[in-house]
DNA sequence: CGGCATCCTATAGGATACTG
DNA sequence: CAGTATCCTATAGGATGCCG
């Protein structure tokens, strides 16, 4: 996916910028609802390669939406989760979330058979 | 990017399978202002190649979130607009806004001089 | 466990020319 | 005007193996 540049363009592409991506906002969406470590997201995002999910949490740490904390423990510990700005994309993932689940249903009643979760 | 399969996954993937991509939320943003034919889009996206524009709108249109109308009319003039379920998108789209106008802000503040529109 | 390195393929995307 | 067609490059993304 192209990489919008964030200094131009319209306010949409801002946000599309820092959060554009086919796993950025899925990995936003799972870390809004608690802090987790690098399998736990893997497991999460069952759809996702280990490294596409390397590639793309170093992409949101340094445009500063997730924290990454490295635990000095053995087996290492790496978990992950929402900075304040990241926090703040909330409302766009809450949004997504509330018009997949209206789609979903509506398919259901096409007899499209979805199987949604979170 | 990788089209996600709508059938499974969280509900942010289904909504990702149908206005996810690099132009997408882009397109949409725009039509939600006005019913615009396709060199005003292409104008108002100048980010976006003819060819680009042509293949996102007609996922769009299968997708049956922007109905393209053809006018028999010489020059040819065709428009696209959102259908109700493009317009359903409205409050993503709208929070992805709100979201980068507040990122743009604050890099304003932090000097790093960037120029928002609509 | 949480990666990184390497190699590979598929798809996104751009440039340009042409057409009804 | 609103596209198609063609050719090309760049990037996304997958598979596998290795390592502290």
């Amino acid at each position: 996916m192209k990489r919008l540049n964030s200094k131009s363009g319209c306010s949409v592409e801002v946000t599309l910028s820092v959060m554009g991506g086919t796993w950025k906002p899925i990995i936003i969406f799972k870390l809004m609802q608690r802090k987790l470590r690098f399998m736990e997201l893997s497991r999460e995002i069952p759809s996702v390669t280990q490294r596409m999910l390397t590639l793309q949490l170093r992409e949101l740490e340094a445009d500063g939406i997730v924290q990454r904390t490295v635990h000095a423990e053995v087996p290492p510990r790496v978990d992950y989760e929402l900075t304040e700005l990241g926090l703040s994309l909330a409302p766009v993932l809450k949004a997504m979330r509330a018009w997949g689940i209206r789609y979903a249903q509506q398919a259901e009643q096409r007899e499209e058979a979805f199987a949604v979760c979170d």
